[in-house]
DNA sequence: CTTCTAACCTAATCAGATC
DNA sequence: GATCTGATTAGGTTAGAAG
């Protein structure tokens, strides 16, 4: 596995249009024997190719999806969790302080870029990851309850096959 | 323009902390 | 034990880079 290089060869630092986190070319691959590693071992793979910790989750999730599609469509058995599970990510305790913060951001946008999400963490002091994983189970939670959501987020409910990997 | 896939999303669920 | 909330997963869409 080889480090994540963009287009031109710099590391991704601001997101561009509505917020996204600048786009990395992943050679050839993250996925490795584990499917499903741990926070031990993504801090490992992180640090071993000089990537930030989040970007090797979101790799192992694209990775898993498309795995799992092949198998469906090769009708063979994804072997899905099994053995030993690794140790998750200890939970994160977020002070009222930082509740607050994060409430009031919310308030304002329900979909922070990525600009928006670094400064939440510069000014809460948390991982970024964490920032975005609060913001979705916030927004999971609160969902229905809150009245104004703004009509946005890559339109979910309209589901259709398709993604990484067409059939074989 | 088309294809590929990283980045992002939801929904469901698991699990630690607190009461 | 119930509740709250952070973490993880499956499965989907969006958008940027490459062909």
């Amino acid at each position: 596995m080889t480090l994540p290089t963009t287009s031109d060869g710099t590391l991704p630092a601001e997101s561009r249009g509505r917020g996204r986190r600048r786009r990395l070319v992943w050679t050839p691959t993250c996925f490795e024997r584990n499917p499903h590693p741990g926070i031990a071992t993504s801090e490992r793979l992180a640090q071993d190719i000089s990537i930030p910790e989040p970007w090797v989750q979101i790799c192992f999730q694209n990775e898993r999806s498309c795995q799992l599609r092949q198998h469906r469509w090769e009708s063979r058995p994804w072997p899905g969790k099994h053995g030993p599970q690794e140790g998750r990510q200890k939970r994160t305790a977020v002070t009222g302080s930082q509740t607050a913060l994060l409430l009031r951001a919310f308030e304002k946008d329900h979909f922070p870029g990525i600009a928006a999400r670094e400064e939440l963490a510069r000014e809460t002091g948390l991982p970024e990851s964490r920032i975005q994983i609060w913001f979705q189970n916030r927004r999971a939670r609160h969902r229905g309850q809150a009245s104004s959501v703004p009509a946005q987020a890559g339109g979910l409910c309209n589901a259709a096959p398709g993604g990484c990997h067409p059939a074989p």
